[in-house]
DNA sequence: TATAAAACATACTATATTGTATGTTTTAAG
DNA sequence: CTTAAAACATACAATATAGTATGTTTTATA
């Protein structure tokens, strides 16, 4: 039982460098030796724990950048039955922004970041990558739906296409602030995001 | 002079299909050998013409993916004085995915690519990538200007802030399309899209 | 406490990769 | 036609990388 904690945490120490090393310098860049010098911990490790890199790059999906799209987009939609959407929309859409540390501004989003970089190459990234954005999709549109049927956004809207622009502006920006130095980027696209959510409430 | 025509072909050549190899694959797990193979040319062809491979990135960026923002994206824009504006942005951001073959629907935009593969680690890309972006807004925003001027755009759309929003959800929608094996994700946003243009359209 | 299995370390193999050094062939110019 | 330089090819060196094989140590259990 003691055994199977400390494999776990074991297991768990060397998903998260992972996700730290794929994060800041890419899936591609990120060696097994790379990963394992964080942990301080030797090659036989890995491969006791893991069978390979894409192993560990599913898991990192799974384990890691599915929680954090979760916790951060889609938990804050659930129960919005007591909520004022458009409201929620500006909130996730642009409050959220104006909180990212330094270094998410700097190195964009996880899961969009893996999708652009593998998202054509590795089928079986892929996969999972568009499990987290149906899963994404589904729930803001869901929650849109809430909103129309409150009144509180336009019935001519359609909510899955109304999602999609969302995400994938939201997404498309937090690439491009990356080139950038400063929040400008940021700025405009949260002024012009707040007019589209504003012309499209009641 | 037959020699220097000589020269910039080979270079041309080499060029062309390190962009293919790039956009297909990703800048990172394409090799200097890769990339001969291609040629059918040696590798001491290669570092005859180019430094190494960060050079060969950078002519990538300034000699091919530069050219196709600027004919796919900027070049429609130019001369937008005796266009409709509005009717100018749904062909941009509406008509041009409609026209997109196969294969760029799978890879997304090479731009982007890039810009998400490498944009916060290798800092001499992310200055001419940079560039790019700010090239493309500066004209988008220039012809959304002309569009209020012309009363065919409302007075209070800040046109800085509709490029950011259009260039942002443009290339984020391409990223996330590359994990999808259809057009759904593209309908959707051209819908919603479409639905952004005409609320700030008098 | 003896034993087996799990956890981890070290050594090693095979291959890939960047870049250089040194060739050979082609082209231009005197 | 000779010669030098440019264009390209081949060989090589140094390092990186994925993954395996085989150790040693720790832990659980009988």
């Amino acid at each position: 039982m003691k055994q199977d904690l400390k494999s776990k945490e074991t297991q768990n120490l060397i998903i998260n460098k992972s996700f730290e090393l794929f994060y800041s310098q890419g899936y591609n860049k990120t060696s097994i030796p790379d990963i394992m010098k964080e942990t301080s911990l030797s090659k036989g490790a890995f491969y006791h724990h893991f069978k390979n890199k894409k192993d560990i790059g599913k898991k990192v999906i799974n384990g890691i950048i599915t929680n954090r799209i979760f916790n951060g987009f889609i938990s804050p939609l659930e129960d919005s039955k007591n909520k004022n959407i458009p409201e929620l929309l500006l909130y996730i859409f642009i409050e959220r922004i104006k909180n990212f540390t330094e270094r998410e501004k700097e190195l964009g989003c996880p899961a969009n970041n893996l999708i652009n970089e593998v998202g054509c190459s590795e089928s079986e990234f892929r996969v999972l990558l568009r499990g987290l954005i149906d899963n994404w999709i589904e729930a803001l549109s869901n929650a849109i739906k809430e909103g129309i049927k409150n009144k509180e956004i336009y019935a001519s809207v359609n909510p899955k296409a109304l999602a999609t622009c969302l995400i994938g502006s939201f997404e498309g920006i937090r690439g491009i602030r990356k080139i950038y130095d400063d929040d400008t980027i940021f700025d405009n696209y949260m002024i012009g995001i707040k007019t589209y959510i504003q012309n499209i409430s009641i």
